[in-house]
DNA sequence: CCTACCGATCGGTAGG
DNA sequence: CCTACCGATCGGTAGG
């Protein structure tokens, strides 16, 4: 299906260039089609970057949500979760990083139905750690008992992001080792040892 | 002096929608000059580019770096410095959030000498947090000793990272409060009760 | 710093 | 899905 294919080289090349920078001519010229063969199936350039990030969630849902979304929620499926998701890094899905990613800072200051959409993915996302991180501490799994179930979700967001961060901007393919220890450390399960001095690994 | 006029508006609208889409002939009509009176200065949008990077590293350096750089190198420093660094997010130096961050997303996949010059800054900046971090840990003045210098950077920087980031695609204001108290417990002083379970103000 | 201009490309449409 | 085309804007230059 044509349009299928455009969207998949339109979330590769946005994921590298950018969304807005991004021209209906370039991605034309790459699959080998005529302008209006690509604009023809969106009408305007928002409904493709539209349409783009749709499928950019829906890629994400795939390789990061539905490998881990039967397992056990609470810690278990905390742990998991953070690793497919670094996992979903290290793997280049997106020949530029985690396109989501990239989007969310170039259309956090544009108006609009993609940022809207991209906000709203992150949030549902975000949730959805935050209750596994809520199930893991009623559970009492947890190390970490000073923190709310909000700051757990959002500091582990951090360490992704800095992985892919400095992963893409110094080629530095260690980073995402390097978050894997961290995320170890504040997913650390409940215990006499408080899982530090361990090796952090699975 | 135009030069510097033309090179602080091209850094503010840089934070908002990207260097590159940024276009010389906006920058223009915003300023009220002439096309050739923008480029002028510069010979190529690249250079102009170039230009605007090393103003937002200056601007970075004079509002984080240089109201902590004369206080105790070590924990002390350290903690005033993640606190200079995420008052800078607060007061909204740039318009659309650090500059320096959103360039270094949208040059990653850009070879170039913008994006050399953005990397190289960062990687600046963080060796400068892990050097005072290695100080601090060899002062025995921080509770984390599980932690090397280079990872204390790396996480720090995630946790600001995520902090500008949920502020701009959120308008979350209180993301940056939530930060504080990751920080807070991330550079925790050394001593019996380990930092924990106290308010984590100043 | 200006006006005037260059060729190229932009998003999008008409008509098939 | 195509060709052919629209007006607007792009980065950059010539000449002053």
């Amino acid at each position: 299906m044509t349009r299928a294919s455009v969207l998949d080289r339109a979330a590769a090349l946005g994921s590298v260039e950018g969304l807005e920078v991004l021209s209906i001519g370039r991605l034309a010229d790459q699959l080998g089609l005529s302008k209006s063969g690509v604009i023809g199936h969106f009408g305007s350039k928002e409904q493709l970057q539209l349409a783009a990030v749709e499928v950019g969630i829906a890629r994400f849902r795939k390789e990061v949500w539905e490998p881990v979304a039967r397992s056990e929620p609470g810690l278990t499926r905390l742990r998991l979760l953070a690793e497919a998701w670094l996992s979903y890094l290290e793997r280049d899905v997106f020949p530029g990083g985690c396109f989501l990613t990239a989007a969310s800072l170039e259309f956090d200051d544009r108006p609009g139905v993609v940022r809207d959409a991209i906000a709203s993915a992150w949030r549902q996302w975000l949730d959805l750690i935050e209750h596994d991180a809520a199930t893991a501490q009623a559970r009492g799994e947890l190390a970490a008992t000073d923190l709310t179930p909000s700051q757990i979700a959002f500091q582990l967001h951090g360490y992704v992001f800095a992985a892919n961060w400095a992963r893409r901007l110094w080629r530095a393919p260690d980073a995402i080792d390097e978050i894997r220890k961290a995320v170890a450390r504040l997913l650390a399960p409940a215990g006499p040892s408080q899982g530090l001095g361990e090796s952090g690994d699975e």
